[in-house]
DNA sequence: GCAGAGCGGTGCATTTAATTCATCACTTTG
DNA sequence: CAAAGTGATGAATTAAATGCACCGCTCTGC
């Protein structure tokens, strides 16, 4: 949309904190970046902008007014949207913020049945943190969040909730590998392969075992959940992980999986939702209808 | 807002029907206006409006787009109006749709009271019936609604409602002027003066006597409260209105206005509202607060 | 049946608005 | 105290929007 480009220029000068960066950024001059600010100030009747000594800076005004230009630019890609889907073009673009486990196995088959009904629809798949995913959100970064244990922010609309219980991932000759379940305290027996403390799957654990008044000592700390998956079976190293990130057992070979018993771990929620008060394009709206229906008939463990 | 003002030339051409005629009325050639619609058609790679004969007609898209333009005009209104307001300006703009009875006393006081606060807001007023206030609030020409018995929408969200009893104007020597109130009997001894048909008022009074098994006989029918009301007192003529749309005792004189009993007529109701999932800008929202703190302390009759 | 009026669409010249370039005043940094 | 960074500004240039004249079309009314 041409008319609404030049709004968009503040929130890269608002992202970058001075003109002239922006400026190159956008590739137009920095003389003519600032005039359009100052023009809207005028027309505004006030300021946007705080001026540094090494920058700008946006002031209340201009935060209320990024607000409502971000509002406006996805508003409009919505309406877009609809036009050309009653077009009969079922054309759009559908960005989802994600938790790690949802990108090895869950979304790429999702987006692919997807894509067969919807062979124009386009999409990007950010990884993102639990505070992270919510940001992306409010800056309409993206449509869709799929978050596993999020810490709850006054902005996210639950479309709903998955249970997903912690597993343990182990040998399929580890001792503790038959089993149902596999309490927490058995675990420890083993040496353990953890996620990093920003991932849900630990605050999960740890939270846990200080309520069951324990510690747990980790022998190898990772981000990577595919390498502490590809430790657990290496000798008797125990990692964890949720389903929704696990290959079917018969693509697994040499490693099983065993839930941890919920009365030591209780199921973490994984969060499907989108930002408060937004009206989704007909693309991600779809694309959430296809995710809720295979939520509930597949992935929600009791 | 210059950015946005090619995209109300669109609302124009929509209401108007007529791409020439539209221009004409916006004080720019028929060619730019064309070149404009062809180009953003372009740039949503759909037509916008059916090419009659006669001229134009919005579309399916074309109703998504225009409501999309009307919601974000005024959207960006608030913005600016919430700018102005952190700006310690206090200006802004009102713009009001309702029933007669407001106009001639209470809209004027309540104005007045609010300028001596907000000097520099501005009000517009626009007499609409009950089904023009709810058009006037769906295309964004009104932001506050106050209506009478209006026949009741689904994008009305109401703020609050005030009782208002149908009281019977007459002359301070009429037979019926001392009583506390009159039965509808009563009053069909005498020569009537009622409003025309799609006024609240007349609505009431019509239903109530049908349901009471009788009809009314008006001896005199007008659109003008102005004038019905000069009539009650003439003679044994008997005018009706609601008491907020009449003056005070004092300031009648020679005239009386006597409710009428509610077993007869019930009260009828004054809605204050606006558009339903708007945000209204600052003024708006601080004179309906102001609007609601004089109905429940002196409007509302039981 | 046929001119005339009204409609939207289009090529070309013109005007208006936006952008660039060069430069200033200012503040921080080394 | 010079150097490098910032945002602001005036004059020239460039790009975009507009106006004008005209086309093809459909309906209307004599």
């Amino acid at each position: 949309m041409p008319q609404l480009k030049p709004l968009t220029y503040l929130i890269e000068v608002a992202r970058i904190g001075s003109i002239r960066k922006a400026a190159e950024a956008l590739a137009i001059t920095p003389s003519a970046l600032n005039r359009r600010i100052l023009a809207l100030e005028e027309e505004l009747g006030a300021p946007i902008f705080e001026r540094l000594p090494r920058g700008v800076r946006l002031n209340t005004a201009g935060e209320l007014l990024i607000h409502h230009i971000r509002t406006q630019a996805s508003d409009m890609d919505r309406v877009r949207s609809q036009i050309a889907d009653l077009a009969g073009v079922r054309r759009g673009h559908v960005a989802i913020a994600c938790s790690q486990a949802l990108l090895p196995y869950f979304l790429p088959r999702q987006i692919q049945q997807y894509r067969t009904d919807h062979p124009a629809v386009s999409f990007s798949v950010h990884l993102r943190d639990r505070e992270a995913a919510e940001r992306a959100l409010v800056e309409h970064e993206a449509d869709l969040a799929l978050v596993f244990e999020p810490t709850r922010f006054a902005d996210f609309h639950t479309i709903l909730t998955v249970r997903q219980p912690v597993c343990a991932v182990m040998g399929a000759d580890h001792p503790l590998a038959g089993q149902e379940s596999v309490r927490l305290r058995e675990c420890q027996q083993f040496p353990l392969a953890l996620p990093l403390a920003p991932y849900g799957v630990r605050y999960l654990l740890d939270s846990s075992a200080a309520r069951l008044g324990t510690r747990l000592e980790p022998l190898i700390q990772s981000d990577s959940f595919e390498f502490l998956v590809a430790c657990g079976g290496a000798a008797d190293i125990i990692a964890f992980q949720i389903p929704i990130g696990l290959p079917e057992p018969e693509h697994f070979p040499g490693r099983v999986s065993v839930p941890l018993d919920s009365r030591d771990v209780p199921p973490g929620l994984l969060y499907l939702g989108h930002l408060r008060d937004r009206t989704l394009p007909v693309a991600a709206a779809r694309f959430a209808d296809q995710l809720a229906t295979t939520f509930v008939a597949g992935y929600d463990y009791n």
